[in-house]
DNA sequence: ATATTTAGTGCAATCGATTACATCAAATCT
DNA sequence: AGATTTGATGTAATCGATTGCACTAAATAT
């Protein structure tokens, strides 16, 4: 039964006693063949089981629908959202999404550029490695007219579309919660000073805390690698401390679990003693007990935000275009770990502003 | 600069007068072509930057060297973690992975499986939506003579290569184990009994009882939905109870943790007044406070197994291959949920055992 | 009645790489 | 020296769909 053979146009064509032309013609229903025709051919076309072959329309058409996507690792939750944001959109459209894996190599990263480029993708997302540093390779696909855009991490000196987070508001919006809810000594856990999003998320704390004329001294900030060990020696070392602070801003949801584990253990309650915010919204905030407040950095967002970004270069591909950066609104997530009081707004404008570079 | 056109084999033949066909065979080092022509050409294409186009190859080859991969979401743990382990092999062959969510939908898989058809796959790889029960739509790949090989989730009637975990031995290692840390009434968080792997994983926890000679009472089984919020009710609904379990085995780390929760909060100690054994090994059962010992469900190398198939598929495609159906074997991850003795051996045996079906 | 549209199809080139077969010169053999 | 093998490259068809241009007959305009 299984005619190991596909039926193309030609085999339709022959059938009926016209030409391959006409039959394409008909099946994208093109507007110069008759009604009659175009029945006759679809029919058959269901008849015969066809099934288009779309690498042959990509080669002629010079487009694949095809879209490349790379990341660090598609098995990390923040990821695998994004993706997950770029398919919902590009669902509605006729473009695949093929996924490629940089590991954080930039080695890696070059050969997934290669893979797409010579797949013929019509557009490559990007999340660079952490190695990355020098972009040449990035910018070979822009010499190709192939739109690239980069989402989560971007880098000012490399001009070209990106989706980003404003980390620095997302810290800002945490320290501020904090204050409202009677917060005065505010400790940070921040990560490493030469991360970029670490900086920013340590400015928006240290912003919001002068706003409300609250001093930040030197030893509420302190660094680690943000890990959840992390966070348990460092509660460790407060707890020895001569003053308690009334609240933890960490820069991680990690640290801020591995701190929330040593206190509970310690009889210090949360949010009553201390009131903890965490960043990023990980699955595990919503599941641990009380739950951890936190920020939340829109990865499906970011990953539709892409997408759409893309369709909407698609359509004028005639100007050249500068350079925008989306910059995406984060959320912070209320819950019991920092609510000491009855809940009085909420927030969830996630607009984007949008940046011309 | 960026000369919009793409260099092609056409135009190093022009520029070095010799036939498109020399340089397609300098570039695949065909033993035919001279040496000095393969150099020169090798060091003309790079000059001229010439990128193949693997559109054109897979057209006349009549192989794209892409794979599909279907999964209901890419944004749960366990299929990103298999899509790791399908691409971590597939890293070291030209294969790319085209990635597609059914979203448990049966329309949208079928439209999933057309999309891929027409992209001309080598191979498809699929965990099948929760809403399919008929297979004809899959029966379409096979007659076209694409490698198909499901993963997780498969059904016996439906005869194709498969790659799945052993539900009934992971419930069954983990009973055992509560067994041996001397644990005697044994309580079952159990699913839906229309589900398969709650079936199996029922039937696993009644086996082991059953060897050490411990009674199966009807009222240790507990079905639910497993989900957090349940895990927290049943635990109330035994504290109201006349005799205190001593452990717990739960289908699910959700329900699990739910019940910890609970427990903690009534100051029952774990494991040493009762011990608690998940499924599945997410993320979070690391996390927690006692971690939560749990059967890990060897994702990624559901992942490397699947596509190691393939490759293997792929090598004596000659013969008329009989449906393989192979089981991972679960590992039970010891955390202190459940350790009341010193640890005596280490489960990490994780080879397949290969059934013909 | 002749000229001009218009509707409906066919023809043939094209996208870029691959490959069976042909060709031709140099090398080796008898 | 003439025959045969070997090495290196060219010719041309092919994969399947698309599309500019050409063409015919019917419809409409002058």
């Amino acid at each position: 039964m299984s005619s190991n053979k596909r039926t193309t146009i030609h085999d339709i064509a022959k059938k009926l006693d016209i030409t391959a032309s006409t039959v394409s013609r008909a099946l994208k229903d093109h507007p110069r063949i008759s009604d009659a025709t175009k029945e006759l051919v679809i029919k058959t076309a269901k008849e015969m089981n066809y099934q288009p072959n779309s690498i042959a329309a990509a080669l002629r058409r010079g487009k694949s629908n095809l879209i490349g996507v790379i990341i660090p690792t598609i098995d990390r939750n923040f990821f695998a959202s994004v993706v997950r944001g770029v398919e919902d959109v590009l669902n509605n459209t006729n473009y695949n999404v093929i996924i490629c894996q940089s590991n954080d190599s930039l080695e890696k990263e070059k050969s997934n550029i290669k893979a797409l480029l010579e797949a013929q993708v019509d557009g490559i997302f990007a999340s660079y490695a952490k190695e990355t540093t020098d972009f040449t390779h990035y910018e070979d696909i822009l010499k190709r007219d192939i739109p690239l855009i980069l989402f989560d991490r971007m880098q000012d000196a490399f001009e070209v579309d990106a989706v980003v987070i404003d980390d620095y508001l997302g810290a800002y919006k945490a320290t501020e919660h904090l204050i409202e809810q009677g917060c005065e000594r505010i400790v940070h856990f921040g990560g490493p000073e030469n991360v970029s999003i670490y900086r920013d998320r340590r400015r928006g704390y240290e912003e919001a805390m002068k706003r409300s004329h609250l001093s930040v001294e030197e030893d509420l900030i302190i660094h680690s690698d943000l890990k959840l060990e992390s966070g348990r020696r460092l509660a460790e070392e407060i707890l020895q401390g001569d003053v308690l602070p009334d609240a933890i801003f960490s820069a991680s949801d990690y640290a801020a679990m591995g701190a929330m584990e040593i206190f509970k253990k310690n009889d210090i309650n949360i949010p009553q003693d201390i009131a903890i915010v965490g960043f990023s919204n990980e699955s595990f905030t919503a599941l641990i007990d009380p739950g951890l407040t936190s920020v939340d950095q829109h990865s499906k967002k970011m990953g539709q935000f892409t997408a759409n970004l893309f369709l909407d270069r698609l359509k004028d591909k005639s100007k050249d275009h500068t350079p925008t950066k989306t910059v995406l609104n984060p959320e912070l997530i209320i819950r019991s770990s920092s609510l000491k009081q009855v809940k009085e707004h909420q927030d969830d404008n996630i607009e984007p502003e949008q940046i011309n570079t």
